[in-house]
DNA sequence: ATGGTCGTTGCACGA
């Protein structure tokens, strides 16, 4: 089974890009974010003519998250089962596909550590961690992916000091990504890299791209049945060469049945 | 050393 990850950056502007690539690399399941779109808009005909059943939650202009699977969809969440005010953002979704528990989210991105949007997202990311908590069973199998805003460690980061006192990099942010892995979520793609320098996203600006200035901030979060399972793990940063591409790359990750 | 680009929308802001 063929899992992937990519944040699109509006999926109204990409959708040519995503449909090119899901024929390239046919992965069985497909979580993207900031598709930017309503739920009213997204092209879920377009997915379900090349295989696919789809979930999405949107709201339109900002955000904007979805799961495209070829093997089942079913129990579809899109808030946070603690009881509390729903989320105004459309970050969050979730559902069971192919016997694994999987979620697709776009942790807020932060802005500065002296911002209220920092606090909204640790705020979000401890609300994450508490719907795990209480909905999931992390001896099962379950798959957190999705653009995490967290480069977990300073080799995912091409200048770490550039990042002192900025998000993305602050403790109280690994310390989340810690306690995800407490819970027993595993950043898959370390069980197959050592080497840094392997980023997921590069700023539009300056060429960051070709002078290899990036992040590795979209992340596979899987628990033990499902990490046991995999075999490959690649970030297809071909997909972000040529024309119009997202400023993210897709992570791709092989499970064997 | 600095700033640089996209995507939204509407003439600014988020990433």
């Amino acid at each position: 089974m063929r899992l992937a990850t990519w944040n699109v950056n509006s999926l109204k502007v990409r959708l040519p890009r995503v449909e090119a690539w899901l024929a390239e690399i046919q992965p069985d399941i497909l979580c993207m974010q900031e598709t930017k779109l309503s739920d009213d808009a997204f092209p879920a005909l377009t997915f379900n003519a090349l295989g696919y059943e789809t979930a999405h939650n949107g709201q339109g202009q900002w955000n904007g998250v979805a799961i495209l699977s070829k093997v089942g969809l079913a129990n579809v969440v899109t808030s946070f089962g603690d009881g509390e005010e729903p989320d105004v953002e459309s970050r969050f979704i979730q559902a069971d596909c192919g016997g694994i528990n999987i979620s697709s989210i776009y942790v807020p991105n932060g802005r500065a550590l002296d911002d209220e949007h920092y606090q909204y997202k640790l705020r979000w990311l401890n609300r994450l961690l508490r719907h795990l908590e209480l909905t999931a069973d992390s001896a099962g199998n379950v798959v957190v992916m999705g653009d995490f805003n967290i480069a977990p460690e300073d080799r995912d980061v091409y200048d770490p000091a550039k990042f002192e006192g900025a998000t993305h990099t602050s403790p109280p942010e690994r310390a989340m990504l810690a306690a995800l892995a407490a819970w027993g979520l595993e950043d898959l793609f370390r069980r197959f890299h050592d080497e840094g320098q392997i980023y997921s996203w590069w700023d539009y600006r300056a060429g960051d791209f070709h002078q290899g200035r990036g992040l590795r901030i979209d992340l596979v979060m899987a628990s033990r049945a499902v990490a046991d399972r995999a075999v490959w793990t690649v970030i297809d940063r071909n997909a972000r060469k040529g024309q119009s591409p997202s400023d993210h790359a897709p992570v791709i990750i092989d499970l064997e049945d």
